[in-house]
RNA sequence: GCGCUCGUAGCUCAGUUGGAUAGAGUGUUUGGCUACGAACCAAAAGGUCAGGGGUUCGAAUCCCUUCGAGCGCGCCA
């Protein structure tokens, strides 16, 4: 159990020692450093329940406080607030335990299954910037999830079926008519044909036939039949589908690596469709299906809804399988195979109706059992700087590769010039713009729409991935220097930073479970850039390695390998590496 | 039309289970490298928390209302 868990424990019972029963006090921060590192605000909220003068009250925990001998200068403010702080030898020891070991200061969570629905990326479409934060999100949260003790699956769910394969497939067709894949006399194996096709054609025929579709309606009714057509197997067509797919999965793959973003599962859309005829089936049985203008639906409407709530599109009017339907089979699959006790969908906030729409179908005709919790985890719009989502200057797309190769050029500029290998160069480069890319990202609250702006992705000063990583290859390098001499802990903290640093060594349980119950990293990240900044402060004030005074010395050399130690695991939650030097 | 999200410093964003004096980065002005990596550190200036009303010991945070913005609302995924 973490320190602060045991004091917070320490507190509720001191609190009912002193004659209150009150439930989940906890020490904050406080917000009057003045006063003391921590306040309560509890006797405020007692003085309702106990008809009593929170004044009094706060005096009355105040002397069960000042019992222990861990709490000092415990004093209380008016209308009720009590102020305290912990004793230096208190917090010596304390941080000795953490040096002992960083998972000390780490609670351990319920065993719990969990499966991560992120990435959505889709087969024959580049990654873009719109990609980004829900794969950011979702590999940080599933990192954060394991730390706590979760057992997690991260899912891809790639976006493999559907129209717009259906238009790739009918734009090759139409390039390339006389491959194997539309001869319905060619009877070999598809697999040793050769497809003219590189991802980088992809990336261009897609949005071609996209466009193409919306003012041509016989093109559009062409890819509606193709895709059928794939959607039952059809030899050929099915065959190339799969070609397709597997070329445009490398490529996906390859800048999920940029990224350190790593599924467990590489699933579709189309695996979840193995399970159709089985969903079909347990929605039939259950009566839920109605038609519908030709199509079927399922009524997801209930009377407590405050607006209209239309139904969930379970095949359409041309037979074809919408993504709810995709969704759901997804649902009824992940059950089966995995028994999770949650699924998070961690996609972007617009598609909150259709989640809404899913998980009342799936609760409908019980694809899980009650107690699975179904969430969804909505992300904020990446807009442009007019409010609107973003468009490039020439109206087009930003994909991920070339926003990363923009702030690449910004941070190959500023590397440190006795790096001389050039693979290396290159190397350290791109980690340091992936970690400028990802703490931008992750910065503001997840549910915000923020303002894409290629600069501030570019930025590598101030609040920023390169501030993060510089300055833990710093602390890196001091203890690297200091590696002769023994270090083994803490007996001094002298100047008002130490403590400082101490106390929110101390929080970190804290910073930890309030991001996992909002599912955000902001916090995190901010927590990361206080503490680090804090260091750097003591850092350019003090001297470490070369104190004279050797108990001093001992001292901060293990206060810098905690806070060290404490980025690195938090870097690593986030997705950021950390290379040696930059 | 209905619903969801939101409006905080010049700009980009934190702070929202109600707590004391609303924060950070950036930009502007200024100072600091013969001390361990200056992608660093320090200082100044910058606010009617969109407007109005209410709830209470206390409101950026909760409720009502006006104005403004973005998004979503059965055959795209």
């Amino acid at each position: 159990m973490s320190i602060l868990k045991e004091l917070n424990n320490d507190i509720n019972t001191i609190i009912n020692k002193a004659g209150y029963e009150a439930e989940n006090i906890v020490l904050l921060p406080s917000n009057r450093k003045d006063l003391g590192a921590y306040q309560l605000n509890c006797a405020m909220s007692l003085a309702k329940t106990y008809h009593k003068s929170p004044m009094l009250i706060a005096q009355d925990i105040k002397e069960e406080l000042e019992k222990s001998s861990c709490f000092v200068n415990v004093n209380v403010a008016s209308p009720g607030f009590i102020n305290l702080s912990l004793s230096k030898e208190y917090l010596v020891s304390v941080l000795n335990e953490i040096n002992s070991s960083i998972y000390n200061n780490i609670d351990k969570e319920e065993k719990k299954k969990i499966i991560i629905d992120y990435g959505g990326a889709n087969v024959s479409k580049a990654l873009h910037v719109g990609h980004l934060r829900s794969a950011n999100i979702g590999e940080a949260l599933k990192r954060l999830a394991k730390l706590v003790g979760y057992e997690v699956l991260g899912d891809a769910h790639l976006g493999d079926y559907g129209r717009p394969l259906g238009l790739v497939i009918l734009e090759i067709k139409k390039r390339y008519p006389y491959l194997a894949y539309f001869n319905t006399d060619y009877k070999g194996n598809y697999e040793e044909v050769t497809l003219p096709i590189t991802n980088k054609d992809l990336e261009e025929i897609y949005p071609y036939a996209s466009t193409k579709s919306k003012e041509d309606e016989e093109y559009l009714e062409e890819a509606r039949e193709i895709t059928f057509k794939i959607q039952n197997h059809e030899r050929g067509y099915y065959d190339l589908w799969k070609k397709i797919v597997s070329i445009s999965k490398e490529d996906i793959k390859s800048v999920y690596d940029e990224l350190n973003v790593s599924f467990d599962l590489w699933l579709g859309e189309s695996d979840a469709m193995e399970y159709f005829e089985e969903l079909k089936d347990i929605f039939t049985k259950k009566n839920l299906l109605k038609d519908s203008d030709g199509a079927q639906i399922v009524e997801v409407a209930n009377e407590n809804d405050k607006s209209p709530m239309p139904p969930l599109l379970f095949i359409k009017s041309n037979k074809a399988i919408s993504y709810a339907t995709t969704d759901l089979a997804t649902i009824l699959q992940r059950e089966k195979n995995y028994h999770p006790d949650e699924i998070w969908y961690c996609v972007d906030s617009r598609q909150n109706l259709h989640f809404e729409q899913v998980f009342r179908a799936a609760r409908l005709a019980n694809l899980v059992r009650e107690d699975v919790k179904l969430s969804f985890i909505g992300f904020g719009t990446m807009n442009g700087k007019d409010g609107k989502p973003f468009k490039t200057r020439d109206g087009g797309i930003m994909t991920l590769k070339n926003l990363i190769k923009i702030i690449n050029a910004e941070t190959m500029k500023r590397l440190n010039t006795n790096i001389e290998d050039e693979k290396e160069r290159e190397s350290i480069s791109k980690t340091v713009a992936i970690a400028a890319l990802k703490c931008a990202d992750f910065l503001p609250f997840r549910t915000t729409d923020y303002i894409f702006e290629e600069e501030k992705f570019s930025d590598l000063e101030g609040k920023t991935g390169p501030y993060l990583l510089y300055s833990t290859i710093r602390m890196k390098s001091l203890l690297d220097k200091a590696s002769s001499i023994s270090y083994q802990k803490i007996s001094l903290l002298e100047t008002p930073e130490e403590e400082e640093l101490a106390l929110n060594i101390l929080n970190l349980p804290t910073v930890i479970s309030k991001s996992l119950e909002a599912k955000s990293l902001n916090e995190i990240c901010e927590y990361l850039y206080n503490i680090t900044s804090l260091y750097n402060k003591f850092y350019s004030e003090n001297r470490i390695l070369t104190e004279k005074n050797n108990e001093l010395k001992e001292s901060r050399l293990v206060l810098t390998k905690i806070i060290y130690e404490l980025n690195i695991l938090l870097l690593d939650v986030l997705g950021i590496k950390v290379p040696k030097k930059m």
